[in-house]
DNA sequence: AACAATACGATACGCACCGTCTCGTTAAAT
DNA sequence: ATTTAACGAGACGGTGCGTATCGTATTGTT
């Protein structure tokens, strides 16, 4: 799933000797982006960590960003599951609440490596590209169930699909990003409610 | 409005003289923010351009980002209508287009504040509680909205007020920081209708 | 087995900017 | 007139950047 994507310059085995250390890298960046927080996370103190040459860092990734995206690709962090259990509501859940999870753990204070990536983003115009890929990535399945309820003529035929999960996987960013409310089950609940039933009074 | 908040320790008048002086610093990061980006955005560089020392930023301000916003909000950026139709379409529409309008201009590579903001603020937990200010503040005329729907029964009376909101402003930002598609007008007429009349044959 | 090619760990290098500190100087407060 | 502290200027040590340069180790080629 992830590894369909060619987000940076790194692919182990195409040059010379290095599996060990491409890994070394990879542990090393996940594990002080863990402890440390993304601010302290640095260049020369991964390579440190891992028993590297900067170098060596430097051949593969282009930054900082691109180093952190693919550990957490490594990690497993981006999965995301494709449900289809013939119910829209279910199938939304589904997917929102392992979103909700992976996310609710507000590490002490240190950086979540998937709200640090989108603030890299913003700032290097270059790892955007990359990073809106797996955003992309990430809306297929959703897509899919709302393609699929529309085909079983649940779904208004002239739903705004792509809005439709802008506003779902929106509402999830926003509060993931500035934390002013939880991303608990009845955010869930009432998200699917809005966007299948409505709001308004008829 | 935006004087309600205090978000830094800045606020002129109150000590000493240095109202030319605080007002040179705000045009001077707002200018070289546009000109050169907010990642090229430095302390010495503004000092430099206000013909100001680096001390007098640093008593003012505690980062670059706390400088940015109240640039930006002297600038008028931040400012958000308070519109009262008695039609909910229109009063969000009139909320959500100049939000779009806005920040449609996509500066060529350069930073646009609001999103440059958003990033910082994942990267700097201190600067997160102020931020998120801002944005409890953007609500508050959605959700006046949304209030005064209920009392005229055209809204659900369960329905999630809060939700509601998230599902708007978080879809606009979500495609506001991803640049996955544009911010039109067909945009908020498809979430207005999303939110309000639901997607789901019935 | 010998060789060329090159990725590797290590580390030195210059650079940019950070945030603090220390100057006289200058303008406001009393 | 005198005190007070903000001011412009810039020196300072520190940190991490990204590049360059070592000698070494490992690989593919012949």
């Amino acid at each position: 799933m992830a590894g369909s994507i060619h987000h940076t310059k790194s692919s182990p085995d195409t040059r010379r000797r290095n599996s060990k250390s491409h890994q070394a890298i990879l542990k090393s960046t996940a594990l002080l982006l863990e402890r440390d927080g993304y601010k302290a996370l640095t260049i020369e103190g991964i390579a440190a960590h891992a028993g590297v040459g900067k170098q060596t860092i430097y051949r593969w990734w282009n930054s900082k960003a691109e180093l952190v995206l693919e550990a957490s690709i490594a990690a497993g962090d981006e999965r995301i599951p494709n449900p289809d259990t013939g119910s829209v509501t279910m199938d939304i859940q589904a997917i929102l609440l392992p979103i909700f999870k992976l996310n609710e753990t507000f590490r002490k204070g240190n950086a979540l490596a998937n709200k640090t990536l989108m603030a890299e983003a913003q700032l290097d115009p270059e790892f955007l590209k990359t990073y809106a890929q797996l955003h992309l990535h990430w809306r297929k399945p959703l897509r899919s169930i709302f393609e699929q309820a529309k085909a079983r003529a649940e779904l208004d035929q002239h739903a705004d699909v792509e809005a439709l999960i802008d506003a779902l996987l929106g509402a999830t960013w926003y509060r993931l990003l500035l934390e002013h409310a939880p991303l608990d089950k009845d955010f869930a609940d009432s998200l699917i409610k809005i966007v299948l039933e409505g709001t308004q009074v008829r």
